[in-house]
DNA sequence: TTGTAAGCGTTATCAA
DNA sequence: TTGATAACGCTTACAA
């Protein structure tokens, strides 16, 4: 093991393994039409020299980076503490493992001229993109539906097209699921605080909701719009309150908020369930830590990241188009506060 | 604006700039040595062929990777939730504004082969590295010491040298705030749940917090070892009121572990601050939001991963290693507590 | 200021 | 099974 102050080649390998530069190459690449002696040449002088292949050079002629997207166009402090997001990152990396991938972080800036990212993209660094928490407006659809770039969705986009694959819990169930268990609770002053409306997370849950609600009579007037976060969901408590007194039933549309409201229930004297029953939507750790614990819908985010993941790679590797979006079944996890 | 199926090359912006491809290179690279009529005919061409360079092709001459990787050698699942790390992301993003850098993420995984880091690292695949959430036994000091990798840790290392830059809150110091402070309020019988012992700022709160407790002829007997999460603090606040029923003060190293702490104090009937006194470390965002409100030792995470990103980008640019660790101070943030 | 030409470290083709 | 050899797209002496 010598000390370089430069990197070794794989010319060097070669040498020092007695073989030309090709079947260096072929040998290390998997070892297809090369001699058991060759091999072992090269694997020796590969562990002496310490080699690892130049990534540049090797893309350079393959035309792979052997790295992909993350892309997160969530411009704002939110970030900072999304469990979600977190949960997502772990989630791709642990699907690349194995695999020699590496991960690219791509975080929109609040700042930032719009495009750099979908230029980015397009430009051929990485070999595909994970989009996750996609708004509305933030005009990825179209560019990745624009480039031939292989991207997978975690989370339905706007305007899916065959071509768009995306990974997603059914969030419209999930909206039923909640729905029907404070109906079934015997809750009949209903209220929502609903995840921001530009994106499809939101959206969909409260269609969920509002189905239920119409097909059993009752009224859903009680809507207060939120943004995932605790502070949000406090916030719209307390408006919630302020308007609907009455409220016997919340579903918030996620389980930030959904702690967030349920502080502001206790500081308002309401007892949750007694008051007020209350169902969120996530099941993240921190379901099970509040007080009381949270019933909520499981929003199977591992699973469906690692599902998102495994779709990229197939795509990137075999390059066929035809799959279909995969929806996952959410499910209603009971604790104590229904 | 063409609709290639391949990715247009220097030598076509070249061509219908009508310069040469070397001409072209200068310009796009900062337009030295460039006369005005050519700069524009290659701006023009540029933005008409919507040119990027190809990076892996500009990698291989510069022996530049225009990317640098964050290193999170943090196997188990406390990456999920942890508020800590997703800052440190964003944080690096963001100092990363304003450059064509990119960010590439290394989580440790579970289940990996030692040293794939490592040598990951070694491998010159990126220009530099920031190393967060760095414990005793990731042998990446070693590591980067042996290679010239420029790297900053976010967080003292455990052997610390001229070589190995870092940027760190003064933990030490935050430990001393915390016992100073509920010595101060008149408590007597003092309790800590520290983070990790494998982590120099699980270390050092707990140095700090002694020191203090020595000078203040306070036992300080009543230790349990945390692991920075909610439910650790919890499972050592339980242990500490089995064997130490009279505390009447807890120091708990992170936000996190405090806030599980006070949830078994409500159990147990403890109020807070009336029976036990209650200081945390970090001040994220939940620090506001428990019940009460958490004192606790401010860490300026954001700053400090913004600090290290900058101090990364020099070393990378300017090569120079004489820069010098940089401590920051912690701050008490008083709130309802104590 | 410009262009020619020589690499950078790989992989892929093809003849041996 | 092997080894020359030709790319891949770019930057950078060096010469003009």
């Amino acid at each position: 093991m010598s000390s370089p102050t430069t990197a070794p080649t794989l010319d060097e390998v070669a040498r020092t393994a007695g073989v030309s530069r090709s079947t260096a190459s072929r040998a290390i690449n998997g070892g297809d039409r090369v001699s058991p002696e060759a091999q072992a040449a090269v694997d020796a002088a590969v562990a002496d020299l310490g080699y690892t292949p130049n990534r540049a050079a090797r893309s350079l002629v393959t035309r792979r980076t052997d790295s992909i997207a993350l892309v997160v166009p969530e411009p704002d402090e939110r970030i900072l503490t999304d469990p979600f997001l977190a949960g997502t990152m772990r989630g791709v990396s642990a699907a690349l493992g194995g695999t020699d991938l590496q991960l690219v972080l791509l975080f929109a800036r609040p700042d930032e001229q719009p495009g750099r990212i979908v230029r980015y993209l397009r430009s051929g660094h990485v070999d595909g993109a994970i989009v996750a928490s996609h708004h509305r407006d933030d005009e990825l659809e179209e560019a990745l539906l624009a480039t031939r770039l292989p991207a997978v969705f975690v989370g339905r986009p706007f305007h899916p097209t065959p071509d768009l694959l995306y990974v997603d819990v059914d969030n419209v169930e999930g909206g039923r699921l909640a729905a029907r268990r404070l109906v079934e609770a015997g809750r009949r002053r209903l209220a929502t605080i609903t995840g921001p409306q530009d994106m499809t997370a939101g959206v969909d849950r409260l269609t969920g909701w509002n189905e239920v609600l119409d097909a059993a009579g009752i009224a859903h007037d009680a809507v207060e719009a939120g943004d995932f976060a605790l502070a949000g969901g406090a916030a719209a408590m307390e408006r919630l309150l302020a308007e609907h007194p009455d409220i016997d039933g919340l579903f918030a549309a996620s389980d930030l908020m959904a702690e967030g409201a349920m502080r502001v229930l206790a500081q308002h004297g309401r007892r949750v369930p007694q008051d007020v029953s209350v169902v969120g939507f996530d099941d993240l750790a921190t379901a099970a830590t509040t007080s009381p614990p949270l019933t909520t819908v499981r929003n199977p985010m591992i699973t469906m990241v690692r599902d998102a993941t495994d779709m990229l790679l197939d795509l990137v590797a075999n390059g066929s188009k035809d799959f279909t979006p995969r929806v996952l079944a959410p499910e209603l996890v009971e604790r104590a506060s229904v």
